[in-house]
DNA sequence: GTGAAAGCGCTAACAC
DNA sequence: GTGTTAGCGCTTTCAC
């Protein structure tokens, strides 16, 4: 067979074996810590192999073994600030147990997505890490049906079969809101999130409770879509500020939503938080950047990617454990973005 | 042989061959888009691949044929805005090229480049691409000695046989300070990126050379260390500032370091860009979102990364292929953040 | 044009 | 304890 390329031929189990004089299944075993082993064959192995600078071949350890090492992220884009905190909490605790992390951006699968999955599951990757993926659905049932191991990233309550790690967005934007009511405003803007995401749903319900729970009846006029980002963010804003009795303060459910709450007060003249108060979600790193300092409620989320690593791995080990899902807690980073409101409202 | 674990058995080359009625290897040569085949064959195949669900499996296929169609990125970490968007890019190309991304952080291997780039190089990837790795150098050799496929990017000039694609740093740092000049500041601050790029050299060696060109002295005391984040260029502006003869604007390498700028401005009770201009490099998300809106010189991030892929597929192809070196222009992006100087300096 | 068969590097029975 | 061997899924000669 003729030499592939022009790189130097690879050193392999074999030329190890030939080299520390042992079969080379001793190689392979000494290699996987099989226990049984002859010391002396064992450190003329390992010899041989930092002598030979000998590195297993990924591809065809994980051909026979059915292991990659390898475990994939699927995720839309890689814009978001947050995503990077997270697969940084992934990296580290893959690092950990010597994983790579293969990404897959799925705004580039647009219509093939079973072809996707079917791909995906098959030899590359040992498990699969979803993380806010667009058509998530599309691919949990043939992930579940497989039994491929997955963990879904900060989707909660999605399904009832899926392994989730998350955070308690419930408590988080609960706490936003009182925080808000307790301040003395009454009337608070919410600008949502995406609606086909979990969090943004929990977001909504926890204001609405804090709200009714403070005796203040619900005004749909003070809820208005959003989708996490800035853009729809600012239009958001502008149509609440536009009100005949505009908020007195805004609740937007991420932060990047209240960059754009920023944007639409600033450009009416408006100072944050004298005319009005502004509390965002995630605690994104611009959230101290922005003036003034934004306050928000922080998602772990560095340990957010650590739990979810560490738990697709554990189902990599185990396809068939009982389901098992992590809720990490939120907490109010108080800023400089709200205050009481000027004139108190007239009931 | 035992089936590995509980997941169905995966559809292969051999059940499309059954099911079409041919063999197995008129399966492959249809894949691979042999060209003198049957056409019904080559229907019956297309049919059978389609009905089974077949997708090719990467890792036979890559043990095989020594390709992978994977290629790895070797990055520091994830945390600078900046690399999202290159990565955006690199991801764009790959996915019009049918190529897969591996990531593969640096800080979590320390101590062990040699090893790793044995790993990196053997089996899982094609080629790999160096965005501002720490320890840069220590990969360079071993890779280009293999001949194996890489490019670096955003790291021009560190070596005369290593691939790159970057952009114009010099032009841009020039256009940056002439700007500055032209408004009629003489005593432009200077913050530094980190040393080991040559990014932060060619920002700096313009920043010298505009400044020399207009007959302004070089004054040793308003070039300070920085390394293009927030927390030293926010040191540094402090420093600046204290000066007894201050600068009357500063030139941050990246847009991280302004806004450690516009900390420090900010808690002095100064203003900007009224009391100071403040000028950054990157055009980083960040920049239009921070108050006043940063005027900077973008980077063309998501051709970087395109180009980068484009190149290093290129190398795949044909690993001896000639040197090549892309070269992506800048812009400057005038926004608010400077004006002339309020009191003109005293000759 | 197409089938048979070798073999990529490795793990995991299976012998001894 | 250790060597022998089959075979993971695939591409690529080599025949015909």
């Amino acid at each position: 067979m003729a030499a592939r390329g022009i790189r130097p031929r690879n050193v392999t189990i074999k030329d190890v074996a030939r080299e520390a004089g042992v079969s080379y299944s001793t190689v392979s075993r000494v290699l996987n810590n099989y226990r049984y082993i002859n010391p002396d064959k064992r450190q003329r192995v390992l010899d041989a192999v930092s002598h030979l600078g000998y590195v297993a071949n990924l591809q065809a350890r994980g051909l026979v073994g059915g292991r990659s090492r390898v475990v994939g992220l699927l995720i839309p884009d890689l814009n978001a600030q947050y995503a990077g905190q997270i697969i940084q909490g992934i990296d580290e605790e893959l690092a950990f147990a010597e994983h790579e992390l293969m990404l897959q951006t799925t705004h580039r699968h647009k219509n093939k997505e079973t072809l996707f999955v079917n791909a995906v599951t098959r030899g590359m990757i040992d498990g699969l890490l979803l993380l806010l993926p667009h058509e998530l659905e599309s691919y949990l049932d043939v992930l579940h049906e497989r039994q491929f191991p997955y963990v879904v990233i900060d989707h909660q309550g999605f399904d009832d079969f899926s392994p989730t790690v998350g955070v308690d967005n419930w408590h988080g934007a609960y706490a936003a809101t009182t925080y808000l009511i307790g301040l003395g405003h009454r009337r608070i803007g919410f600008i949502a999130g995406r609606t086909d995401t979990s969090s943004a749903a929990e977001r909504l319900a926890a204001y609405n409770a804090a709200l009714q729970e403070a005796g203040i009846a619900f005004d749909h006029d003070l809820v208005r879509p959003g989708d996490y980002n800035q853009q729809r963010g600012n239009v958001a804003a502008n149509s609440l500020l536009n009100l005949s009795q505009p908020p007195t303060a805004i609740f937007a459910a991420n932060d990047q939503s209240a960059l754009g709450v920023y944007e639409a007060v600033r450009s009416r003249g408006l100072r944050i938080p004298q005319d009005i108060s502004v509390i965002g979600f995630d605690d994104a790193p611009l959230a101290i950047h922005v003036h003034p300092a934004l306050t928000t409620v922080r998602q772990p989320l560095i340990e957010v990617g650590r739990n979810a690593a560490r738990l697709l791995l554990k189902y990599v080990e185990q396809p068939d454990r009982p389901l098992e899902r992590v809720t990490l807690p939120t907490e109010l980073i108080i800023r400089d973005s709200c205050q009481p409101p000027m004139q108190m409202p007239t009931a």
